[in-house]
Parts: structure tokens; C-alpha cells; sequence
DNA sequence: CGTGCTACCATGTGCAGCGAGGTAGTACTC
DNA sequence: GAGTACTACCTCGCTGCACATGGTAGCACG
């Protein structure tokens, strides 16, 4: 519940990547999430944002076949996506140094002053 | 809009950790936030925030008369807040490290010859 | 033919950041 | 003493999105 809310800005572009190293379908993107270290993820977030991000024009999507079960509804990026992950990269970039240097900051007091 | 999204989970470490620098008011808190590179921010999201952590036990307040205008409602932070920000602290850099992992992967695909 | 894995999808809920709008106190000017 | 501006607080309603839940379907093994 807590993670549920650093996820959210994060999501798309951490799908975005993953499937910026190799094209993946849902069960498999969650799965690299896994290992990635967000564990946890319900196929409802990463189904979901998959269908955003294709909605939004940065991922383009094919199906295929598979040997061991359904088919597979693959997706990769589109040019848009590719420059959307891109500035995803440094506002995350931007972002999270400030975050950092504000965490970094000690807690000098500890009495009320008045 | 897109900061919007990031700055969930990440919004209550960070007036915490304003917080705990120095005992603050709502006016003040956002003031202060946005020195520290968290700009545009609205009124509300601050109040929301205050009132949600002080709801939660997180925050005492105090109420001040000022000689520049409306009297202030100070906050401050009690030792469940603290122990708080401290947990948020270790949560957001395991996070962020995560985050950053990722997005520091190459996109290897992309000079694949036809 | 039941159990389990793979793989997809749709619906509903709750939370939180934010826009918009309102109320006061102080202070300066014209 | 009306107008403007800054300080300082509050409320209401919207919206986006992570997530829970539940359903469908293909393959495989016993």
C-alpha cells in the first residue's frame, strides 16, 4: 500500500523500459518486473497500463502464437514511446535528486523551540 | 501532470523531512518545498497533506498569532512521525535504487539491421 | 475430468494531488 | 474608506490510476 503510491508517475516508464530491451507481452513484462525488484504487481496494473500506453501511441502491439498456452499479445515500442521513455528517464532523473537531497537533510531539532 | 503522479508516496516523506528540519506552517511548508525543488505545488495538496498526517498521528499542532497577517498553525512532528520518516527514508532509496537500475539498462535493440 | 500453469480481459473501488473558490487579518496607497 | 496586495487558512469536487476481484481460454498431466 505503500509502494502502491511510489509506483504511480514510475509505472509507465519502468514497463516502458523493459520493454525497451526486448519486446514482452504481459505475463512475461510482469515477470521482469518481478526480478527487477517490484514485486508484488497484480496483472490488473500491468494489463492496464499496457493498454494505456498503447492507446497512447507509445507502443505498438502484435499477436502470437505460443506452444504453451494462449496466444501472445506482444508489444514493443514506438517512436513516440522511445522519446517518451526518454523524458521519463530525466524527470525521473531530476526528480529523484531533489527527493534525495531533501531526505538528506538532518533533522537538527529535536525540542520545540517556543 | 506528470510530477503529479510522482509525487505520490512521495508528497508525506517530504513534509515530514521539511518538517523536521524546523517546525513549519502550511504557507511556510509549501514555501520551503518549493526552495527545495518541489515547485508549483498547490495550496490544497499542502492543507491535504498536513491534515491527513496530523489525522494519522504523525503531526502535532499549534496554533500562533503572527504580527504579518492571519494567525499560524504550526506543525511538528511526534515520535510516530519520526519513526515514520525514518521508514519512508529507507523505503524511497530501496525504491529509487530499483527505479534507477532499471532505467540505467540499454535499449541494446535499436541498431538491428533490418 | 480435475488440477495447474499460461495468458488474456473487464468492472468497480479507494486514495490522493490538485483546481477552484471562499474567508480573514495586516498594511499600504490614493 | 475603498481598493489592492500579501499572508494564511479552509472546503468541495474532479480525475487518474494502482489494485482487487472475477471471468474466459489454451495446453498438459495424472
Amino acid at each position: 500500500m505503500e509502494r502502491s503510491q511510489l509506483l504511480r508517475g514510475v509505472l509507465d516508464v519502468a514497463v516502458m523500459a523493459v520493454i525497451a530491451e526486448r519486446d514482452g507481452y504481459g505475463y512475461d513484462i510482469q515477470r521482469r518486473l518481478t526480478e527487477a525488484g517490484f514485486d508484488g504487481m497484480g496483472e490488473a496494473t500491468i494489463y492496464g497500463t499496457l493498454r494505456r500506453l498503447y492507446r497512447a501511441g507509445s507502443l505498438s502491439s502484435y499477436s502470437q502464437p505460443s506452444d504453451e498456452g494462449p496466444h501472445r499479445r506482444y508489444y514493443g515500442l514506438t517512436d513516440a514511446g522511445r522519446r517518451q521513455l526518454d523524458d521519463g528517464r530525466s524527470a525521473w532523473t531530476e526528480f529523484s535528486d531533489a527527493v534525495g537531497r531533501l531526505l538528506a537533510t538532518q533533522d537538527d531539532k529535536e525540542g520545540v523551540p517556543a
